[in-house]
DNA sequence: GTTCAACAGTTGTTGCGACAACCATAGACC
DNA sequence: GGTCTATGGTTGTCGCAACAACTGTTGAAC
């Protein structure tokens, strides 16, 4: 099949999309690390859990909510224990499967770390658009993750209002 | 201060974006290198080349057009000329300064990569949104960029309507 | 109750990105 | 023309992500 190129306003909108994903989670990872001592995705994780029931979740519907696979939450996950921030423990209804609880500390290290992710969230993104343009970026990237997420594997997170991100 | 924290639809707009951020880059990277050994990044400098005059670009130059740091880029293109793809010479006006040429072999892993990475951007972003999407999300992603690149070194790549991405 | 495929997670290896340290040249100033 | 700072680029180290290989457990078929 001949390939259908991009158009100019598609090209246009693809070129700055493409920077925005280089550009974006290195800004968002150096204020954290800076401030906090977490990437973004470990913030990501600590989040997931604090607003789960006990702040406990397995590590298979971790890994659905964080969009990750799980060697790499393993991984990530032995280097939060290691700080004291979460705990694993065996499920007590499935052999097979682990248990990751937030600690106190790291119960603390979100709270700690909320605000300026926050603020850096608003800085670089939230704050440059119109209230309009909020509203279409949610149904934009919303159509963008129905094509690359088809299961729908994060759809409870999305859907959910009271996220502490 | 006191944060001023996500209303719902920010955060709505927010979560997805972070979802976006997170698959979208591991989406465009994995096709790539499946099909043509190249990661989106490596793709994006052989694609900047391309289109330069004398297909020759200053590594500070190629730097600012592909959004990345001086050292990063430098070990990529060390990694490409050893693959063939390019081949840097010292700049004959400044003798600090290095060039970045294509090289035929370069350029036709380029023109054999293109058709299949575009149809993986359609497949993942602009077919599935409409084209006043489209054109909004050019908006809302210059908008982004404004924040996070005030000095708009990428500038003259996103106002360019020629590129072979 | 054995076998077998699927599931849940961990571990090891490899490769890339971030950061810091470093070397060489250019241009300004006196 | 010698010093001094800024510029242009490279190299080395460290940490994280991707992938593959592996262990142990479950549930179903028979």
């Amino acid at each position: 099949m001949t390939t259908k190129w991009l158009d100019q306003p598609e090209l246009a909108a693809w070129i700055r999309l493409a920077s925005v994903l280089e550009l974006l989670p290195g800004a968002l990872d150096s204020q954290l690390r800076r401030d906090n001592g977490l990437t973004h995705f470990e913030y990501f994780v600590l989040a997931m859990l604090s607003e789960a029931p006990d702040r406990t979740l397995r590590m298979t519907a971790l890994a659905q909510h964080t969009s990750a696979t799980l060697p790499r939450l393993s991984h990530v996950v032995r280097r939060l224990e290691d700080r004291g921030l979460i705990e694993r423990f065996p499920c007590p209804t499935d052999a097979r499967a682990t248990n990751a609880r937030l600690t106190d500390a790291g119960w603390d290290k979100i709270r700690e770390a909320a605000p300026g992710h926050v603020a850096t969230v608003r800085e670089h993104v939230i704050d440059a658009l119109t209230p309009e343009q909020v509203t279409q970026l949610t149904a934009i990237t919303d159509a963008i993750l129905t094509r690359l997420d088809p299961e729908g594997r994060m759809s409870d997170v999305y859907h959910r209002h009271d996220s502490g991100i």
